[in-house]
DNA sequence: ACCTGAACACCGTTCAAGT
DNA sequence: ACCTGAACACCGTTCAAGT
């Protein structure tokens, strides 16, 4: 055995690393909340002292923005359907991703824009697909931004917590606020309440995690890929036109 | 003159109240940045000890709500247009106004729903068009949950704050990143580069105050809004054709 | 009713010091 | 290189006390 030892004890590295400072911090969101993560309690998971964390990580928000990577990671779908349904697949993919970690929802909407560790393969694949739809310059900018803010929107909405604060309360009084509504002021609302309450934005009183509004997000998402396809035929058609003139 | 004196001297109440107090933290948010607040110098601002606050406000919590509850007031259009012209005012309206407070915008993605000021006004003419446009029952119910994430989903992303430490080099360094994409494994991002640099979301550098996105903004709800208009005049047609047998 | 003032139990981050 | 340990300058919120 002419191992040459770097180390003392071979395969004795440092007791921290910046995946494990990641993971814990993940954990801590996913069983205690996103307002009870903190350094300082991210240290004492980790049995180390605070500033230890700051040898792998240049801030709190840094954390933040690993935890939010490890998340949306793996939603680029891989089979190579119609864009249309690619599209489908990719939004239901990044859904699915961040229902497994709902309480990291708050993060997205600021997070996914500026995200330090870009996700260029999924761009690429985005574009690619747009490009093959017929999207040329401006219109495919546009496009790239409709399906980008398409795929964050909803389930941010979905999963975005409601007052904890005593939780119980709050729902009762929301709710007896909702059914007080008057009929003479807001005739459609009443009318609906059956329908709307506590699965309809706003006139709810728990959130995605409890009542999950799968029926609203195929409708939206759907609403918008048609919105998409409509548009790339008839650029298609103006292009034919031009091109028999 | 007899007038019956209440106060020693007549209109003279508290210091304080709630308006005072969610106006200047408006104003520290628009002036300082979201991060900079905090109910202290809330309190500082206002010339007065922090736990005054919260004899009109029962936590800080409250208080970005009322923040936000004045930020979005006035945003139901009130001409009486076509429902997707209705539509379409409301999410132009509600872009203006956020973008008259673009530090309030990471607040609107969780506060828009977990809003403890309602505005019903809002919901029932939102659900009166929908209504109008043909649909009903749980179709209704996906429409406006279209319409509510519209609303809400395009402007938050185009405001959300890019890291402000040390932020030139954050600018560069990214940047940097974005020019250096290898045009063999990205090949799509690198032949349309010039065309999306700092114009799209995730490969920019700068948000929406500095670059607005006002062509995507128009394509995006464009987009929604003829899905919402394909799938009404679908139902509409199934109905007429139920109705013929 | 409305505000002061002290106190509690926390924060993120820095910097020097240890090994 | 990697972590300890003390320290700095903050937080939100509670509660008792004043007027």
């Amino acid at each position: 055995m002419s191992t040459k030892p770097v180390r003392v004890k071979e395969g004795v590295g440092p007791s921290l690393n910046r995946e494990r400072v990641i993971a814990a911090a993940l954990e801590i969101i996913d069983t205690e909340g996103l307002d009870a993560f903190s350094i300082r309690g991210l240290a004492q998971n980790l049995g180390v002292y605070p500033t230890a964390i700051y040898w792998y990580v240049p801030s709190r928000n840094a954390v933040l923005a690993g935890v939010v990577a490890e998340v949306l990671n793996n939603v680029t779908p891989e089979q190579d359907d119609v864009w249309t349904e690619w599209l489908r697949a990719l939004f239901r993919n990044f859904r699915r991703q961040v229902r497994r970690h709902p309480n990291v929802a708050p993060l997205i909407g600021a997070q996914l824009v500026s995200n330090s560790s870009i996700d260029f393969q999924m761009i690429d694949c985005i574009l690619a697909k747009l490009e093959g739809a017929g999207f040329r310059g401006e219109s495919l900018r546009h496009a790239y931004n409709t399906v980008i803010t398409t795929m964050g929107s909803f389930v941010t909405h979905e999963l975005a917590p409601r007052p904890s604060e005593t939780a119980e309360n709050w729902q009762e009084e929301l709710r007896a606020t909702i059914h007080s509504v008057d009929p003479d002021n807001y005739p459609t609302i009443s009318r609906h309440l059956p329908h709307l309450e506590n699965r309809a934005f706003i006139v709810r009183w728990q959130n995605g995690v409890d009542v999950p509004l799968d029926g609203s997000f195929e409708f939206f998402i759907d609403a918008v890929l048609r919105g998409l396809l409509q548009v790339s035929r008839e650029s298609e058609a103006a292009e034919a036109g031009r091109a028999k003139h």
